[in-house]
DNA sequence: CGAATAGTGTCTCTTAGACATTATGGC
DNA sequence: GCCATAATGTCTAAGAGACACTATTCG
């Protein structure tokens, strides 16, 4: 740009007009946070335990939508992304940081909130259950709460809330069965009925043979999902020792409908 | 919601003040539209034409960032959703609707734009060229055009439109190969090489064998992608006539990195 | 030993992928 | 007849899916 054009450039934003377009009241960034809850079950032996997934809430105490439970979230600003933004609620209301983090879509239907034109980023984030732990002795307020999709379905929620979530579940189901985002809800070894349970918590629908499953996870030797950890067996679970795995770092799914594009072998 | 409380809402709506929030400058939906430029070869025999993948680009003729090429786009206003802002903005530069147009992601890096603050929803849209055909003869300005994305990365463009355009192709590659987004740039009736040349357009890195590529489109019984269309052949590419086939509209791709959970046949 | 969960063997059918071969029409 | 492109044949190896079977530990 010559000194000409740069001059011109500086008049124009001196003089320019922020309320030369409608102007929005605010931009607030939302967060899903999935966790996966899990219940022991103590029977006459060892077993999975029940798991569910679910979502934190939080219970509105000012206007508008008072007393309705909402995703938590806040109003982003100028200097910050609004996944800053949502990061920062997130370790606010969690104090959880550097896990899984993602902008779902936005929500920016005219009308969805009664103080005028506010959009909404909406966030998806995961969260393993030991995380949450320490959080939920300290504060066990009951405006903060866990609640399952299940339970979910029957709250009245503030917002289009309802909405993201329904959206957001679908969007990890599809995660969940296309990436290996099952790590993020699993202890870092774990066992091949462990992964399978996970999967199943998320999209109930996947309703197979779990001895087909396992070979399936053994048996694909070009790009192994998960790698077995040498002598390492877990009897948590079970009578039988199970054998532990890990997510193999070096997998990188690439789905396609067609033929695989992979390089020649 | 009893009265009393219906009231206070009222109250807190009536008095709320629209700037307690640091607002936007803005909130702009721009548009990668995207399309496959085909180049007719004159050479000895009938072949496929020459396919490019391209990008409509517009000169900006007022700052900031005059003179640079920009997405074409608009703000968004209070009443309108951003993809509605999207179809508007779509339709008066390409005159085209009902196509396939989406919301990609959010862009909204702090200083993105000298203005202020202000976010841009970035969709992407798939054009097939015959509709832009009638448009480009009746305004032949130089300031639309279409260009390849090899000569776009050689454009000063403005604002971070690289980065949402580069962000765009992923995100198209991506949905070339998970879903039958090749009807987009396609006539509905087809032959198995122009399907697998527009894949190729998109996706280079997709380098198969044709004759295993035609054979997987014909033997996937259970889930067809094409189906032929009987007794219509097309030689318009080649001196042999080619089966035509049209998408299976039935067909529902669901991809997963673990054993299929389709329920069983 | 029985119960419960972990994991393997085996068989059938489908698909991926390489590569050779045949088919059709224009010039 | 030659060439270009379309399409099929054939072979090997891998994977899916069903189902019977074996293995290990606890009580």
């Amino acid at each position: 740009m010559n000194p000409a054009e740069l001059q011109a450039e500086q008049e124009f934003l001196q003089s320019y007009d922020p309320n030369k377009y409608e102007r929005p009241i605010g931009v607030t960034a939302d967060i899903v946070i999935f966790t996966i809850t899990s219940e022991v079950l103590s029977g006459s032996t060892k077993c999975l335990p029940k798991r569910s997934l679910s979502v934190l809430l939080i219970k509105r105490n000012g206007h508008p939508e008072k007393g309705k439970w909402a995703l938590p979230g806040g109003f982003s600003s100028a200097d910050e992304t609004l996944l800053e933004t949502a990061q920062r609620e997130l370790y606010e209301e969690t104090g959880v940081d550097n896990i899984y983090l993602e902008l779902l879509k936005l929500y920016d239907t005219p009308g969805r909130d009664k103080r005028g034109w506010i959009l909404s980023a909406a966030h998806v984030a995961l969260v393993n259950e030991q995380y949450l732990a320490n959080r939920k002795a300290a504060d066990d307020a009951d405006d903060v709460q866990l609640f399952t999709i299940e339970e979910v379905a029957k709250l009245d929620l503030a917002f289009d809330h309802r909405q993201i979530i329904t959206d957001a579940v679908t969007y990890i189901q599809k995660l969940m069965l296309q990436t290996t985002i099952a790590r993020e809800f699993l202890p870092s070894k774990f066992t091949l009925a462990e992964l399978l349970q996970v999967i199943q918590t998320v999209v109930p629908s996947y309703q197979i043979t779990k001895t087909n499953f396992i070979r399936k996870m053994l048996l694909t030797k070009k790009q192994p999902i998960v790698i077995p950890a040498q002598n390492e067996f877990s009897t948590e679970f079970s009578q039988r020792p199970a054998q532990l795995y890990q997510f193999a770092n070096s997998y990188v799914p690439h789905l396609s409908i067609y033929v695989d594009p992979s390089p020649k072998t």
